[in-house]
DNA sequence: TGAATTGTTATCGT
DNA sequence: AACGATAACAATTC
């Protein structure tokens, strides 16, 4: 469930407590999630200090100081904790597994030492979070899509993004290599803020459409934030966007805009709410050629 | 019991 | 070629 809110969340915690360390070392128990193995990133992280902690998309980048990056991705339920070592004065040996600290997590897949007795666990119920160690840190990332906060993507470039392909307009949102960090969460929220059908076609949008979509997806997105993220299970633990959801998760209650149910739907093989009297249906113009001429007509004021 | 859930990728069909 | 659908991954909840 982390999406990029809950991870820039997670990012800005564990900045301060991880940057100037150095990482002694790193152990897996699940060999499938390290690449490009367990040993090897053993051996290329180990003495390295971490100068920095950054996020792109929904993955945590540790920036070593060796120039190679670890990547660090949550994808369903992913988390990491913190477990403070014993302090320096009455330090025991470290046994080789983490059962040693306190910690509520059951399912720790693999762990990092630091050189401040501290350690950090990677707990993954489902086992389908990533650590990867790269030394070509924009081949990892270069199937990413766009960052919703970068400054190159303003109405227009969102435009463009959305009219240079014919897709349904919640799996283009959800596709990390158009726009990188949306999930099914903040993408079904951004679109009933933005009052647009899941259905609705990308091609199909107005100038205003795409604003008003412009728009959304930053307010979502910066809500999430400020929230601390939302955690709708034990897995992202913390954040009170939950409470704030408009449509995900709320079927069959009131929409808070107009009073008429939630309604969910399956949307690219996922589930989608929505509002369906602020987010109508998608009309037939595309068959009709109508929405297409009126789009393009208005394309100028979008530039402007 | 089995369906639904979540993010991502690989693969298949149109 | 560009799209949508499907399955796979794994564990847990409903």
């Amino acid at each position: 469930m982390p999406e990029l809110p809950e991870v820039e969340c997670v990012v800005r915690r564990l900045r301060p407590r991880l940057v100037g360390r150095r990482i002694v070392d790193f152990q897996s128990r699940w060999a499938p999630s390290v690449s490009p193995s367990p040993a090897r990133v053993r051996r290329a992280i180990g003495g390295r200090r971490v100068d920095d902690v950054t996020r792109r998309a929904k993955y945590i980048v540790l920036h070593l100081d060796d120039g190679a990056h670890l990547l660090i991705h949550l994808r369903m339920s992913g988390r990491l904790e913190w477990s403070a070592g014993p302090s320096s004065a009455n330090r025991a040996p470290r046994g080789p597994k983490p059962d040693d600290h306190a910690c509520a997590c059951r399912h720790v897949r693999s762990w990092w030492d630091l050189d401040s007795g501290d350690r950090l666990l990677f707990d993954d119920s489902r086992k389908f979070g990533r650590v990867m160690h790269t030394r070509d840190l924009a081949a990892a990332t270069g199937h990413l899509g766009v960052e919703p906060f970068d400054r190159a993507l303003d109405g227009a470039a969102l435009g463009r993004l959305l009219r240079s392909r014919s897709r349904l307009l919640k799996p283009l949102l959800l596709d990390q290599s158009v726009i990188a960090g949306l999930g099914n969460i903040y993408t079904d929220e951004a679109l009933f803020l933005a009052g647009l059908h899941p259905l609705t076609h990308s091609d199909e949008l107005s100038d205003s459409q795409i604003m008003d979509l412009y728009t959304a997806i930053g307010r979502v997105l910066r809500d999430g934030i400020r929230r601390g993220g939302a955690s709708i299970d034990w897995v992202y633990p913390g954040g009170s966007m939950q409470h704030s959801f408009r449509v995900y998760g709320r079927t069959g209650q009131p929409c808070k805009r107009c009073r008429s149910r939630v309604v969910a739907l399956r949307v690219g093989q996922r589930g989608t709410h929505v509002c369906l009297k602020c987010q109508p249906p998608p009309g037939r113009t595309r068959l009709a050629g109508a929405g297409h001429r009126r789009v393009r007509a208005n394309s100028a004021a979008l530039r402007a």
